[in-house]
DNA sequence: TTAGGGTTAG
C-alpha cells in the first residue's frame, strides 16, 4: 500500500509535522487529506487543523477545498472552526467571516481568543465598527480581554474604522501592554487624521523607557509627514539611524517622504541615494512623488526613466506620481505621451490617470482635447475628474464647458463647497450675481459646509494656527497691524486684488479685505512679526492655496527679502525675489 | 502550536 503512495507521503506515520510544511503546492495538500480521509485517522488527527488551516490560507491552498474538508468532519473542533473562519477573514469576501462567526457563537460551539481576534481582522476589513464593538463585550464577557494580543488587535481595528476614542480607551484600559499595542495606537492616530497625538503618544512611549522598533518610528514618520515637523522628524531620522533601523526598506522610504512633505527635497534625495537595502517600487514611487510635489519635473522624469533600466517596471503609483510631476511642472507633452504609454507598458490607466491627464491638458488651456478624453474615456469620469475641468473651465472662460461639468457634479450628488464655489466664480466673473445667489441657495439647501481653510507656522517647536479672519491668536493685533502694512506696501509695488477669488457680490473694498485675512496671509504675516530678518517661512495650508495669496506672497517675498515656502494640500511653493517655483503653473 | 502593530497615490 505504502508503495503506491507518492513519494514525500512515504514518511508520514513519523513525521506528518515535517510533511505538513512541504505542503507547498494544492495537489499535496489534497493527497496528505486523501491520504488521512483512506486511512481513518482523519476525525482524530491532531494535525487536522493545520492542513485546514494551510488550505484556507496559504497562497497554494484553495478555501473552498478547505470548506469541503472541513464539512467532512463530523465533530469539528474549535480549531476546525478557526481555520475557515482565519481563510474568511483574510479572502476577498471578509464579511463572510463575521457570519462564520455569528454561526459558530450562536451554535454552541466553543469560541476561543483566537476566533475573536480573526473575527475582529475581518471587521477592520471591512469597516465593521458596530460589529466590533458587539465583539469588544463579547471578548469582555468570555474573560479574553486581558489578553495582549486580543487587545491590540482590538485597538487596532477601532482605530482602523474611525473609533479613535474607543481605540484610545482600549489602550488605556489595557492591563498589558506591549510595543505592538504602542505602535497600533501611534500608527492609527497617524493615519486617522490625528497627528499631533500620534507624536506625542510616541513621545510618551519613549518617555515611559520604551524602545521603538521599526514600526514605531513608521507611524512616528507618517506623523511628522503630515504637520511638516521637520525637527521631530530629523531626531527620529537620527535615532533609525543609531538603531539601524534604515536596513528596513519601508523605514527608508517613509524617512524619504518626511523630508520630502517637510520641504527638504534634496535631504529626500540623498536618503533615497545612500539607501544601504534594496530599493522598493515604494522608494521609487516616493522619491518621484515628492520632486513632482517640488515642482521638479524634470528630475521625476529623469527618476522614472532610472527606475526602468534598474529593473523596477513602473506600476500605476508610478505613473500617478510622474504624471503629477507634468502637472505641477507644466510638461504637458511630456505627460500626455507617457500617459499614451501606459497601456504598453502593461499598465491600464484608471480613472486617476485619466483626471491627471485632463488636468494637465485643462491646465494648459487645450480645453477641447481634455474634454474629447473625458468623453471617450472607459469608465465614468468622477468627482475629482469633473471638478479639474469645471476648475480649467473657469481659468480660461470656457463658460459651456464649465456648465456642463458643474451640472455632471450636481448630478453626482456633489454636496462639496468647493464645487459651488466654482461654479459661483464662473457667474461672477461674468458678474451673473443671480445665478451667483442661486448657487448660494443651492449650497444651502444641500447643507454644503465649507472645509474651513487653515494654515499654520512652527516656530521653536510651537504650531501657531491660523483660520480665515482669525482673531484668537495672542499676538492678533500685532499680526493685523502687520497685515494693513502689506496691503499698503504690496500696491506701491503695483499690486491690484484679483477679486474673483471670492464667492459673494460684495462691494470691491469688501472683497478685498475678505481676501486680506486668508490663513495664509495671516500665517505668513505672523511669520514676518515673530523671525529675524531674512530667515525663511514655512507655512502649511490644509486646502489649496488661493489665487489671490499666491499673488501676494511673490510680492512679500521681494519686499521683504524673504523665501516663503507655502507646502499647500497639492504641492510645495517656494517664494524668492517676487516669484514662485511653480512658475504660476499649478 | 496556531494571533496583534507597517511606507508611496490626481
Amino acid at each position: 500500500m505504502l508503495l503506491q503512495l507518492p513519494i514525500f507521503l512515504m514518511e508520514l506515520p513519523v513525521y506528518l509535522e515535517t510533511l505538513l510544511q512541504k505542503c507547498n503546492s494544492f495537489p499535496r495538500i489534497k493527497q496528505l487529506q486523501a491520504h488521512l480521509m483512506t486511512t481513518g485517522r482523519f476525525q482524530f488527527c491532531p494535525s487536522r487543523s493545520k492542513l485546514l488551516d494551510l488550505c484556507a490560507i496559504s497562497p497554494a491552498g484553495d478555501l473552498s477545498f478547505a470548506y469541503h474538508i472541513f464539512r467532512k468532519i463530523r465533530i469539528p473542533r474549535t480549531n476546525d472552526w478557526n481555520a475557515i473562519l482565519r481563510g474568511l477573514a483574510q479572502s476577498a469576501n471578509p464579511v463572510k467571516a463575521i457570519s462564520w462567526y455569528k454561526t459558530m457563537s450562536h451554535g454552541s460551539h466553543r469560541v476561543d481568543a483566537l476566533t475573536c481576534s480573526f473575527t475582529l481582522k475581518a471587521c477592520a476589513r471591512v469597516l465593521a465598527c458596530c460589529e466590533a464593538t458587539q465583539l469588544h463585550s463579547q471578548v469582555v464577557r468570555y474573560g479574553f480581554i486581558a489578553d495582549a494580543k486580543l487587545g491590540t488587535t482590538l485597538l487596532d481595528v477601532y482605530a482602523k474604522t474611525g473609533c479613535l476614542d474607543s481605540a484610545k480607551k482600549v489602550f488605556d484600559e489595557m492591563s498589558k501592554r506591549d510595543i505592538a499595542s504602542w505602535n497600533a495606537l501611534i500608527a492609527g492616530l497617524a493615519q486617522g487624521d490625528q497627528p499631533i497625538e500620534a507624536l506625542s503618544l510616541f513621545k510618551r512611549m519613549r518617555f515611559e523607557g520604551l524602545k521603538p522598533n521599526d514600526r514605531t518610528v513608521l507611524g512616528a514618520l507618517s506623523a511628522c509627514s503630515q504637520l511638516g515637523a521637520v525637527r521631530e522628524g530629523e531626531k527620529i531620522h537620527s535615532f533609525i539611524r543609531d538603531e539601524n533601523l534604515d536596513t528596513n526598506v519601508q523605514v527608508s522610504n517613509a524617512v524619504i517622504d518626511m523630508y520630502a512633505k517637510c520641504g527638504l527635497v534634496e535631504k529626500a534625495c540623498l536618503v533615497f541615494d545612500n539607501m544601504t537595502c534594496k530599493k522598493s517600487i515604494v522608494s521609487w514611487n516616493t522619491i518621484i512623488m515628492a520632486l513632482a510635489m517640488h515642482g521638479d519635473g524634470y528630475k521625476a522624469l529623469e527618476l522614472f526613466k532610472q527606475m526602468a533600466q534598474a529593473g523596477v517596471p513602473p506600476d500605476v503609483v508610478s505613473y500617478l506620481a510622474v504624471l503629477s510631476a507634468c502637472n505641477h511642472a507644466g510638461l504637458v507633452e511630456d505627460g500626455v505621451r507617457l500617459f499614451n504609454s501606459m497601456p504598453a507598458c502593461g499598465v491600464t490607466p484608471a480613472v486617476k490617470h485619466y483626471g491627471s491627464v485632463v488636468d494637465l491638458l485643462g491646465r494648459a488651456g487645450r480645453l477641447k482635447e481634455a474634454y474629447d478624453i473625458v468623453n471617450s474615456m472607459p469608465m465614468y469620469p468622477d468627482v475629482v475628474l469633473w471638478q479639474s475641468l469645471l476648475s480649467a473651465s473657469i481659468t480660461y472662460n470656457n463658460v459651456e464647458i464649465a456648465e456642463i461639468a458643474s451640472q455632471k457634479l450636481v448630478d453626482m450628488g456633489s454636496s462639496s463647497c468647493g464645487d459651488f464655489v466654482l461654479l459661483s466664480n464662473v457667474y461672477a466673473k461674468h458678474e451673473r450675481w443671480n445665478d451667483v445667489g442661486r448657487v448660494r441657495e443651492a449650497m444651502k439647501s444641500r447643507d454644503v459646509k465649507k472645509l474651513p481653510a487653515f494654515s499654520y507656522i512652527e516656530l521653536e517647536g510651537t504650531m501657531h494656527k491660523f483660520f480665515t479672519n482669525d482673531y484668537s491668536h495672542e499676538k492678533w493685533r500685532e499680526i493685523h497691524r502687520k497685515m494693513e502694512e502689506i496691503s499698503f506696501r504690496i500696491k506701491e509695488h503695483g499690486y491690484v486684488a484679483e477679486t474673483s477669488f471670492v464667492l459673494h457680490d460684495i462691494e470691491e473694498e469688501e472683497k478685498e479685505s475678505a481676501l486680506c485675512y486668508h490663513s495664509e496671509k495671516l500665517a505668513v504675516a505672523f511669520g514676518l512679526t515673530s523671525t529675524n530678518e531674512g530667515m525663511p517661512i514655512q507655512v502649511i495650508k490644509n486646502l489649496r492655496i488661493c489665487g489671490d495669496c499666491h499673488a501676494v506672497i511673490k510680492i512679500i517675498s521681494k519686499i521683504y527679502n524673504r523665501e516663503i515656502i507655502v507646502r499647500d494640500r497639492a504641492r510645495f511653493h517656494r517664494f524668492k525675489e517676487g516669484s514662485c517655483s511653480c512658475g504660476d503653473f499649478w
